[in-house]
DNA sequence: GATCCACAGGAAATAGTGGCTT
DNA sequence: AAGCCACTATTTCCTGTGGATC
């Protein structure tokens, strides 16, 4: 008699979302500070003068898109209540995996008229993209800010963040104004940019600090209250979430993502309560999750690298000069039907690369005349799991 | 102390794709 | 069609580097 659905009734999640990545809270927790410097730097636009340029540093996690987002509907109500403030666009644009002329064309497809069609992705340079942007903004008019999120994902930021700001005050645009906000991960970011950009840019910064266990807490408490049923999630698994993400980078996103899959561990094994023995579970997915999406993310190349380190790996013979990792690794794109790359130079790029983004270990070796001075690498992964990764990516793209 | 090995690391050149303007 | 332009991923070229060896 009981169909297939028959115990969904048990199901512990009341509203899930509130504990998904792009859950918008309508209030924001443990960030008063923040959101009164904010706040501070945004009074120009209500009385219609040019809005400072604004900049957002912090960790991944720690609140500054959903601090912004709240703070630009914020503005959008009260401006409209403010006869001196002019009419206030808001865009954003994320930069990851972008360049500088990609990045103002989706800022100018956004501001063209319905019915005109797209600017080109190609054949034009950066000059005429950023061109065509000026006019629209005078043809729109009124007060634009715009959201650059991941900044420090660009290459050449200083000509975006050099232009911008200054488009009005050399003439490029008259009947509207520009702020940018700069949302940046990297807190070194600072020190990349050229001397003329900091200065103009940097009327307001606000940094954003990690979140310690008792505001993580605060934050989780409320979440799932939300996302749970009443009286499902124990207050031990909460604290627990809180506790493990606040050792390692006070990251309220991986402490929400935590209490997520604990959420999930608890539902498959039938339990009713979620307690923090299903988050310690829960941890050893997330990262794996975590893994796979950063390997997912690299180069085809790289990733043939990883599965080859993960094969020396697996036979004890790491670490492994650029040499030898070439032959293994030209087998192993051969096995996949791939072209392999032909110069060890290329080899050791994606190797410093792999490096740099912590997936590989590396010792500096000087073997003097009778040997030189090279690397040795080792994977900085457990093997088995990158294997798996591997073929499970690779299941997925052949069918 | 000069030399030398076998790279490392950076810059510039090259290749290839796609697409604009004139 | 010719001449640019953006963008990416290599490859080629060049200039260190630093401890062992002579």
């Amino acid at each position: 008699m009981p169909g297939p659905f028959s115990d969904v009734e048990r199901s512990i999640f009341a509203a899930k979302e509130a504990l998904s990545e792009d859950y918008q809270p309508d209030r924001i927790l443990e960030r008063d500070d923040e959101i009164e410097e904010y706040r501070h730097a945004l009074e120009d636009v209500l009385f219609g003068r040019t809005p400072q340029n604004i900049m957002l540093y912090g960790r991944a996690g720690l609140g500054k898109t959903a601090v912004t987002t709240y703070m630009m509907d914020a503005l959008r109500e009260e401006v409209a209540t403010r006869p001196d403030a002019d009419e206030l666009f808001v865009h954003e644009v994320n930069c990851n995996g972008q360049t500088v002329y990609s990045v103002v064309r989706t800022l100018v497809n956004k501001l063209l008229p319905e019915t005109a069609s797209d600017f080109p992705k190609r054949g034009l340079s950066t000059a005429d993209v950023f061109e065509e942007l000026y006019t629209q903004l005078d043809r729109r008019g009124g007060t634009h800010l715009v959201v650059f999120d991941e900044i420090d994902h660009l290459d050449d930021v200083d000509t975006l963040l050099y232009e911008l700001p200054r488009a009005r005050s050399i003439g490029h645009i008259t009947d509207s104004k520009v702020g940018v906000i700069g949302i940046s991960n990297n807190y070194t970011f600072r020190q990349d940019l050229s001397p003329k950009v900091k200065d103009t840019l940097m009327e307001a910064e606000i940094s954003f600090s990690p979140y310690d266990a008792g505001e993580l807490r605060a934050i989780l408490a409320d979440r799932a209250d939300r996302a749970f049923v009443d009286g499902v999630c124990d207050e031990s698994a909460v604290a627990r979430a809180a506790a493990i993400a606040a050792k390692d980078r006070g990251n309220a996103r991986q402490a929400i993502d935590l209490l997520r899959v604990g959420g999930e561990v608890a539902k498959k094994h039938g339990d009713s309560r979620v307690d923090d023995d299903h988050i310690i579970e829960a941890q050893e997915l997330v990262q794996r999750g975590r893994l796979r999406n950063r390997i997912r993310d690299q180069t085809q190349h790289a990733q043939l690298l990883l599965e080859t380190l993960a094969h020396l790996e697996n036979r004890d013979e790491t670490p492994a000069r650029s040499k030898t990792i070439k032959t293994r690794y030209v087998s192993i794109a051969d096995s996949h039907i791939v072209d392999p790359l032909t110069t060890l130079k290329s080899i050791q790029n994606h190797l410093s690369d792999l490096h740099m983004l912590g997936f590989l270990r590396r010792i500096d070796r000087n073997r003097g005349e009778s040997g030189g001075r090279y690397y040795e690498y080792s994977l900085d992964l457990d093997p088995e799991i990158v294997l798996d990764i591997r073929s499970e990516i690779e299941a997925e793209r052949e069918p």
